[in-house]
RNA sequence: GCGCCUGUAGCUCAACCGGAUAGAGCAUCGGCCUUCUAAGCCGACGGUUGCAGGUUCGAGUCCUGUCGGGCGCGCCA
C-alpha cells in the first residue's frame, strides 16, 4: 500500500518538474507513513515540507500543486492537505479489500517480499564456547539471531546460520583440566582443583559419562569417552563433544537450528589463519614491536594497534576472528550479520579494521553487527543468578523448563536488542492476562475454535461468497482490524531492514488486540450467509497473519489454548 | 580517563532513520459472561521524554554540554 502511494507521489512530483513547478532536482527522501490519528487519515506524506524551501514557494500551496498532479488511483478515496503542509491521503474500502484478498491468496506468503533478489547472507549467532550450559544471554542471542534469519529469509535473502566456535583454545584447556579433576574425585574448593576451573554441577556429569565410556554424538561425528583420567586429549575431545551436544538439544527445545558450526581449529588446520597473516604483512599494515606482531588498526579507526601474533609465537584471539569473517566474505556472504552480547562489542572495531587492512574489497560497515544488551533474570520480585547446575549463572534450559519455549522466545524478542531486558520468570509463566505471549496465542486458538464452532453447526465458510461480500464489513471493529492486518509487510520490510525482531512482536500484539476488540463486539457465526463468510474471511485473514508473524519470531501459533 | 549502549506513565517497554495531540501492557479503580473460549472486552487514572542549551517550518528522535545506569578498554577469549 505504502509502495503504490509513494508512485503516485513520485509521478505527481515528475510532472511538476515537468511544468516548471518544481526546479529540476532529485526527488527528496519524503516519507510516506501511516497517520497517527485518523483525522489525518492513512496514510501520511511530508513531500511537501521537504520541498519548499528548494521550490521557493510556501508548503501547503505546494502541497495543493502536488495533490492536483496526483494520477487518478482506484485506492485512493481523498486527499487533503492540513497542518503544515501534510498531504494526507484516506483510502477506500476497496484497497483494504484488495489487501484481504491478497492474504488468503498468498497465505504463509504474505508478508514475504523478493527484494533480497536470492543473494546470499550469513546470520552469525550464539557462538557459544563449549564450556557450559547455554545461558540467558544466549538465549536471547538465539531468539534475536534466528528471527534475524528468519527476517532476511522473508525478504528475498538466502540465508545461511552459523555458530562458531572454540575448540582448541585456552578455555577448553581448562575445561579438560576441569573434567579431569572431577574424574579423580577432586572438587572445587579442594587444594587440587585447577586455579580457574569451572565449578559448575555440570562439569561431574562430563567426568562421569566420560568414565563410563559413554558415546555421544555432535556436530556430525561420534565421540567415546576413553575412561582414563590421565589421558587429557581424550578428556578434551570428549568434554567438547558432550558440551556441544548438551547445547544442541537446548538449542534443539528452543526451536533454533544452524546451518553450518565452524571450528576455530579448522582455520588453523586449513591455513586460513596463516593466510591473512601473510595478506596483512604483505598489504604493509603490521609491524614487529617487542618481540610480537602487531597490527595497525589505527588506520581504520581503532583507538589503538592490536597484537595479533604474541611474543611465544600464538596468535591472539582476534585473529582467527578476522580470519573466519574472511572465509564468510570468501563464502560469498554478500551480508554478514554478526550477532553479539554488547560485552563484546570491542572486538567490532578491530574486526572491522582488520579486514580493512586485506584490502580485499570488503565493503567498510562488512559484517553488519547487531549487539545485545544484558538480560537480568528476576522471580518473585528477586534477581536469580544462579542455577543448580551450571553454578554461576542462569541457563536457557532453566527458563524453557519454567516458562516454555514459545514465552521464552517472545519474552527474549520483544524489546529492542539494545535495551537490557529484564526477564520476569513469574510473567512468562503466568497463565494469565498478564502475559502478552498467550494473548496473541489466544487470538489465533479463537479463530481455529470459530472455525471448529462453525463445523458443529453444519456450516462451512464460503470463502468466494465472503471475498464478494466485503462490502458487508463496515463497523469501526472492522475497519479497524483490515488497516491493522495491512500493516504487516511494512512491519516485515521495517523489522527487516532495522534488523529490529521486536517490531514484529509489539504488532502482534496489536494485531490481536483489535482482533480481540472485534471478537467480543460481533458474532461471527449469525444467520445471514452473505455477512458471515465476510466476517469469517476477516477472521480467517487474521489467523493467517498472525501465523505468519508467530513464526517470524519462532513462537508457535496453537490451534486451541 | 577514553569508547560503545542507555535514560520516555508507579513498573516493563513502544514510537515506522526529523512529523501533526508521545502510545501499549502490567499495576490501581469502576463496569461486562443464559450469545462463537472471560487466557477476553469497555471505561477511568497516569507525562516538563534525566537536566541545560543548540540546529529548523517541526526534536523523544540530530548536535554540544551535564547528571545517572550498563558494558568494554590484556601479548585473556
Amino acid at each position: 500500500m505504502k509502495d503504490q502511494l509513494r508512485e503516485l507521489v513520485l509521478q505527481a512530483l515528475a510532472a511538476l518538474r515537468q511544468n516548471g513547478t518544481l526546479p529540476a532536482i532529485d526527488p527528496p527522501a519524503f516519507v510516506i507513513e501511516r497517520a497517527r490519528s485518523k483525522e489525518h487519515g492513512d496514510f501520511a506524506c511530508n513531500a511537501a515540507l521537504l520541498l519548499a524551501k528548494p521550490a521557493g514557494r510556501k508548503p501547503r500551496e505546494l502541497a495543493e500543486a502536488i495533490r492536483a498532479a496526483l494520477p487518478a488511483s482506484p485506492a485512493v478515496a481523498k486527499v487533503e492537505i492540513a497542518g503544515p503542509g501534510f498531504i494526507n491521503f484516506f483510502l477506500g474500502a476497496a484497497a483494504y479489500h484488495g489487501e484481504l484478498r491478497a492474504i488468503l491468496a498468498r497465505g504463509a506468503g504474505y508478508g514475504r517480499s523478493a527484494s533480497g533478489g536470492g543473494r546470499r547472507a550469513g546470520v552469525e549467532f550464539v557462538s557459544a564456547n563449549p564450556t557450559g550450559p547455554l545461558h540467558v544471554g544466549h538465549g536471547r542471542a538465539a531468539a534475536i539471531g534466528d528471527s534475524l534469519a528468519r527476517l532476511l529469509e522473508a525478504t528475498g535473502w538466502a540465508v545461511t546460520r552459523e555458530f562458531y566456535y572454540n575448540d582448541a583454545g585456552a578455555q577448553i584447556h581448562n575445561l579438560a583440566l576441569s573434567v579431569q579433576a572431577r574424574c579423580k574425585g577432586i572438587a572445587p574448593d579442594d587444594a587440587a582443583w585447577p586455579p580457574d576451573g569451572y565449578r559448575g554441577e555440570y562439569i561431574k556429569d562430563v567426568a562421569r559419562a566420560y568414565l563410563d565410556r559413554e558415546s555421544v554424538h555432535a556436530d556430525g561425528q561420534d565421540v567415546v569417552g576413553k575412561g582414563d583420567p590421565d589421558d587429557l586429549d581424550a578428556i578434551r575431545r570428549f568434554a567438547v563433544a558432550y558440551l556441544r551436544r548438551e547445547q544442541d538439544l537446548d538449542l534443539k527445545a528452543f526451536g533454533v537450528h544452524f546451518d553450518v558450526y565452524y571450528l576455530e581449529s579448522s582455520l588453523y588446520t586449513e591455513g586460513k589463519v596463516e593466510e591473512t597473516v601473510r595478506r596483512l604483512v604483505a598489504m604493509g599494515h603490521t609491524y614487529e614491536e617487542g618481540g610480537a606482531l602487531w597490527l595497525k588498526t589505527t588506520d581504520f579507526g581503532d583507538d589503538k594497534d592490536r597484537v595479533m601474533r604474541k611474543s611465544d609465537g600464538s596468535y591472539t584471539y582476534f585473529l582467527p576472528d578476522v580470519a573466519y569473517h574472511l572465509t564468510k566474505w570468501q563464502r560469498g556472504y554478500e551480508r554478514a550479520i554478526t550477532e553479539l552480547g554488547a560485552d563484546h562489542h570491542g572486538s567490532l572495531a578491530r574486526v572491522r579494521a582488520g579486514l580493512q587492512a586485506l584490502d580485499m574489497g570488503i565493503p567498510k560497515g562488512w559484517p553488519e553487527y547487531v549487539l545485545h544488551q544484558m538480560v537480568t533474570v528476576m522471580r518473585g520480585g528477586e534477581e536469580v543468578k544462579l542455577s543448580k547446575r551450571a553454578g554461576s549463572y542462569v541457563t536457557l534450559r532453566d527458563l524453557i523448563d519454567e516458562a516454555g519455549r514459545d514465552a521464552t522466545r517472545y519474552f527474549l524478542i520483544a524489546r529492542k536488542p539494545d535495551s537490557q531486558l529484564t526477564f520476569d520468570i513469574d510473567l512468562a509463566r503466568a497463565q494469565t492476562n498478564e502475559n502478552p505471549v498467550y494473548y496473541i496465542q489466544y487470538a489465533h486458538a479463537r479463530v481455529c475454535s470459530v472455525q471448529r464452532q462453525l463445523g458443529e453447526k453444519g456450516l462451512a465458510w464460503n470463502r468466494d461468497n465472503g471475498l464478494t461480500n466485503l462490502g458487508r464489513l463496515d463497523t469501526e471493529h472492522e475497519n479497524a482490524l483490515m488497516v491493522e492486518l495491512s500493516r504487516y509487510p511494512e512491519i516485515v520490510e521495517a523489522a527487516a531492514a532495522n534488523l529490529e525482531p521486536h517490531l514484529v512482536a509489539q504488532y502482534l500484539r496489536d494485531l490481536a488486540y483489535a482482533f480481540h476488540t472485534y471478537y467480543n463486539a460481533h458474532q461471527f457465526i449469525v444467520d445471514d450467509a452473505d455477512l458471515r463468510d465476510a466476517r469469517l474471511t476477516l477472521a480467517m485473514a487474521t489467523k493467517q497473519v498472525l501465523a505468519n508473524g508467530l513464526a517470524l519470531l519462532g513462537v508457535g501459533a496453537p490451534e486451541s489454548m
